[in-house]
DNA sequence: CGCTTATTTCAACAATTGTCGAAATAAGGA
DNA sequence: TCCTTATTTCGACAATTGTTGAAATAAGCG
């Protein structure tokens, strides 16, 4: 969750989601995001740590690309966990009948 | 999103949702999170403001209450922006035809 | 092997956030 | 009005996070 609360980061994985399967390059990413590399290396990490965005080597560049499952997942516990409706509302403690 | 980064935040986010309607007094919600009221007061400033939580008084007391309308836009957010199917996926550009 | 490109790690520092206790404010009751 | 309860604001400091340039590592090519 906090992987995504970072703007910075938030704006790295919706790049990667409008890539789409293609995914980009760390080196693209850095250009569309105009950061030291160090520092998107950094929050690249910190994506791909918690399983939000996966990496593939070719040849000497990096492609990244947004992992949808996990994403999902996320959104899943966030809709079950965070966000009740009515009825689970009604599971509150009442007194009595 | 910064709002529910902080595992602190998301925790008080949670606890008012199993609440219910009900609410919960920022008293009470002290006594379940163990924090200094400053600190804790703080924290619900920063969930007030994107009004994922609203408050209503109760002569000295607030009663603080999960906003799920505003919690539902949130993950309809990240549905549509930052988890593409494959159908959006199919919106890459391409070469040719 | 030495060179080139691509990316990460390291070390330092800036900026933001989290935490607290003490004092201030809000609401109501004696 | 003065007192009590409930919560927020303030001021300070600790902890975490964000940022960077320089050096290290990874992969492949001459």
């Amino acid at each position: 969750m906090e992987s995504l609360g970072s703007p910075t980061r938030l704006r790295i994985y919706r790049t990667l989601v409008r890539a789409g399967q293609t995914g980009l390059s760390v080196g693209t990413l850095q250009d569309c995001m105009g950061m030291a590399a160090s520092t998107l290396s950094h929050h690249i990490r910190r994506l791909v740590d918690p399983g939000l965005v996966s990496q593939e080597r070719v040849a000497t560049t990096l492609i990244c690309r947004a992992e949808y499952p996990v994403m999902r997942a996320l959104i899943g516990y966030l809709a079950d966990e965070c966000c009740a409706d009515e009825a689970s509302a009604g599971c509150q403690t009442k007194i009595s009948a």
